[in-house]
DNA sequence: TTTTATCTGTTGAGTAAACAACACTGGAGC
DNA sequence: GCTCCAGTGTTGTTTACTCAACAGATAAAA
């Protein structure tokens, strides 16, 4: 497993690209999304708007970027890319998109939703690539496709139903409730 | 080569003199002055080192200008910059030499001499500026020059003394006494 | 001696970013 | 209706930075 070759990417565009992240990610900390403008953004970064644009479509894209980065690296963290299926990685990845959006909820200012839709599909989209790259591995013959895609959506669903429970319940115990529901569907990978 | 017209100036020279002035300043609390290369240097600011030699001849100018910076800093933030001669900014001038000396005996990690002669004659030549500034300020018909002068060098190899004892006296103390010493050659500007 | 190695300071060409415009949109206020 | 305002995307030109290569210096092996 090799710490990847780190793109050989021009440096210029290393600094540029991570200054918008992170301003970004700290504007999102005091305003919510639909008030963060392109602006905003490329005025804290102290760079070009025009620039930004060499980068992202529009802040949509950028978000969706940073959503998938943030994800991608709690994903890493716990070494889940680069697993197969078994109920106790799926204990896992349930617990990390529980926390991912729990986090969310309270480092980002935002009760709008057009910012929870659009985080929804980007971390759905992980979710359901995740799994289906764990359910191929096994040489069970049926296509992975369905089961993925309800055992995504399950996932999803529990975790933003605890991210959004004024009280919530401990993580753990939330988890241990959840795993058989979604493990039901996808015994036949194990 | 560095004018320094700050205000007006395009954003990606600020952000690589920052980076270059902040990678240099950390490098120099680990290793002494000679040790640190310029590849040191722009290796942790993550630029190129060719861009280096586009803002600074050498990294002997980087130290000078490093250092004009930081002892400009704390001049300004007592706001000695804007004063006439008097006995009292006098005493906050070597006050602030002796905890400049003093801080910078601490947070970099050289015994080496050729640091110390750099720094020796980049801050006579700060004090020197300000002392000359003071005094022209005055009605006095006569030249500020030989009193700046043997005030300068005063103030800086009291500051020396008191950063280079190993058990230092109390600052305000120190200064209390060296004050009166320097002012002497003074006294026809206040 | 020659070799190997690391750092220096410089050059020319290629590229990312800055800049200063531009037309356009949606909303607020009159 | 209208203007005003603030933000969006895009463009052509200029500037700053990157990159690879260079010769020279220094020094420590071989």
């Amino acid at each position: 497993m090799l710490p990847i070759p780190d793109e050989k990417l021009d440096p210029r565009v290393k600094r540029t690209r991570g200054l918008i992240l992170q301003s970004f990610e700290s504007l999102l900390a005091e305003k919510n999304f639909e008030s963060v403008s392109v602006q905003d953004v490329t005025g804290k970064a102290q760079i070009n708007r025009a620039t930004f644009y060499a980068h992202f479509q529009d802040k949509y894209a950028l978000l969706d970027h940073s959503i998938s980065q943030m994800f991608k690296q709690e994903i890493e963290k716990r070494t889940l890319n680069a697993c197969h299926y078994t109920p106790d990685n799926l204990r896992n990845l349930i617990l990390v998109v529980c926390e991912f959006l729990a986090r969310l909820h309270t480092d980002c200012a935002q009760p709008h939703n057009q910012f929870e839709s659009l985080v929804e599909s980007t971390i759905k989209r992980q979710i359901f690539e995740l799994l289906s790259y764990w359910l191929k591995q096994t040489k069970s013959k049926t296509s992975a496709e369905l089961p993925a895609t309800v055992a995504t959506w399950a996932i999803y669903g529990l975790a933003s139903l605890y991210s959004h429970t004024k009280k919530r319940p401990a993580l753990e115990k939330f988890v241990d409730e959840a795993l058989p529901l979604v493990a039901v569907n996808l015994e036949q990978f194990a």
